[in-house]
DNA sequence: TTGAAAGCGCTAACAC
DNA sequence: GTGTTAGCGCTTTCAA
């Protein structure tokens, strides 16, 4: 638990050496140099980044909100973002907001209160007033999902070219009648991917049937199955299901095994995010593959240009159409 | 961007009644106060945790260390953590070791430089004499897995009952070759898990049978469908297994779909841990339940106490066994 | 190349 | 009830 001060004396040097060798090596003596690094080992000395911090202005920690730590989705894309804040010595804060306005306000306040240098946003509810007031005076970066009109800049998909790609892949197959699991429209991903839905339906003249499009509330399991049933309900069913999320593909999935209704061949499924467990189902499951490490190193890098002053471009990575068995 | 100076200065007081203000608001005057939260207000003044912390010499951060957050074993722990170390105004530092050691020192020395206040380890993997050096001068906790002899407190449920539950439960149902799919012995709750499997056999005079304990290196999927094929190579097949971890399980399920081996009919198949995913499988998984999201609420918070100086008893949670379709 | 000293923003002991 | 002041551990400017 030595400081600075007791390695500067034992070294019988000064404090501001003991600091240069911690910082800049090259310029003291080696003979200082040894010296000192004789006196930190002595003394078992680790260097407080409490002190450091406070004098520096800085935490070295980057907020990384999510809406929750247990939709697959976002698993890559975090081991992207750690992988390149440790390459630049920066640790992440993880910061599950679980759609809770009270959470999301202790995490922003550690950035006001300066325990977090910047924030990578990943929640499509985020209170988008709050962001844009915040990042007039702190770094913020938002990945996948982003407001268009906030100025805040981003890397995500072309959600409406991968919408599109899904779903003419399902025409092509032949399918003619093409369910929409969505999300909630007020969320810009939702608005993108119905776009390109329709897109492909309009560009091979099919119908758009209001029945087959339908909205929920939450991404995940129990939404998926829920809305299987709703349309399996329809006097008038459709043959595939696209849905924006693998978690809404995998309830589908589920229920179909439930009903006995074969799966590609009576009703097909393609999913979107490509999350680990979409190959692991049965069948397995045709999905979008968003390169989600990559979205996490670029948006991490692009944060800490920020913190560090620079200038950011919005970016817009590539998806990938992953035909498995079932469609 | 204000600080504490220019806040006292608005207000015409001192800084020490600023902090006061901030910290034990009943012990200034209402009038006081007043005017202190006034100028406040007009500056925009949010009080800097750096300068906090180094006076306070603490961080309020807490380290959690898990081996991969692609396990979602690890999901509802790492919840329950969060919502204790919120509560008490701490946050915690996501790590990620990835069984790798270099990475696990980055994070220790996120504690010897005082960036943490303590850590949660959860990973079977980790340089256990390192922790152990480590628990003399900081605060450690080892949550679900632990070593005996490292005197480092844990919290965690009795393994060696729960297997011998999961088998019992098989052996019930009229198996009497039971496969295990375990993980590495190193670790101890492979240990223990095979000696309850061990203990039901014998309690029902069922002989142990060398070719149906397949160890695994890996708790995933894939290791899961290895593991299977070997045992669907044998030329005298079990007709159950119990797999120490679900993703494993998922596996095995996975290949018993490809081949049209029917669940549980001809093959039951019993998990451990009940990850969400286990419910969304076809059939659902049969599964031992750790009471996660609690053995995380524990380990934050023997963990502050911990930080705070106090003592700390090493705690056994309950786990509970859930029947579903794949048995 | 090295040292002295100021100061990052805060809290708390002490004095009044 | 409030102010003065020292100091948490570090980096960096300035001077030598």
């Amino acid at each position: 638990m030595a400081n600075i001060n007791e390695v500067a004396k034992k070294a019988g040097v000064s404090v501001a050496t003991v600091s240069r060798v911690l910082n800049s090596p090259n310029v003291v003596t080696p003979r200082t140099k040894a010296k000192v690094e004789d006196a930190i080992k002595k003394l078992n000395y680790e260097p407080s980044m409490l002190g450091r911090n406070l004098r520096n202005s800085e935490s070295r920690l980057l907020l990384v909100l999510v809406p929750s730590i247990s939709n697959p989705f976002y698993i890559d894309i975090i081991k992207g973002i750690e992988q390149s804040a440790l390459d630049q010595n920066y640790n992440i804060l993880l910061c599950e907001t679980d759609s809770n306005p009270e959470r999301e306000e202790i995490y922003f306040d550690l950035v006001r209160k300066k325990m977090a240098d910047g924030i990578i946003s990943m929640d499509p509810a985020v209170n988008i007033e709050t962001l844009k007031e915040l990042s007039k005076q702190y770094a913020i970066i938002q990945c996948s999902e982003y407001s268009e009109e906030s100025d805040i800049p981003y890397v995500t998909i072309d959600n409406e070219e991968a919408a599109y790609r899904a779903v003419k892949h399902l025409i092509k197959l032949g399918h003619q009648e093409i369910a929409l699991f969505n999300s909630n429209e007020k969320y810009l991903y939702a608005r993108e991917r119905k776009e390109g839905y329709m897109r492909a339906l309009q560009e091979y003249g099919l119908p758009i049937n209001d029945e087959f499009i339908i909205m929920t509330d939450q991404l995940n399991f129990d939404s998926g199955i829920e809305a299987t049933k709703r349309i399996m309900n329809l006097k008038d069913r459709p043959t595939a299901i696209f849905s924006v999320s693998d978690l809404l593909a995998v309830g589908a999935l589920k229920e179909m095994n439930r009903t006995g209704v074969k799966v590609p061949e009576e009703m097909a499924i393609i999913g979107f995010d490509n999350i680990e467990f979409s190959n692991m189902t049965y069948p397995t499951l045709t999905t979008i593959a968003q390169p989600m490490y990559q979205l996490g190193t670029v948006a991490a890098n692009m944060l800490i240009e920020k913190v560090n002053g620079g200038e950011v471009t919005n970016t817009i990575l590539n998806h990938e159409l992953l035909i498995r068995e079932s469609t």
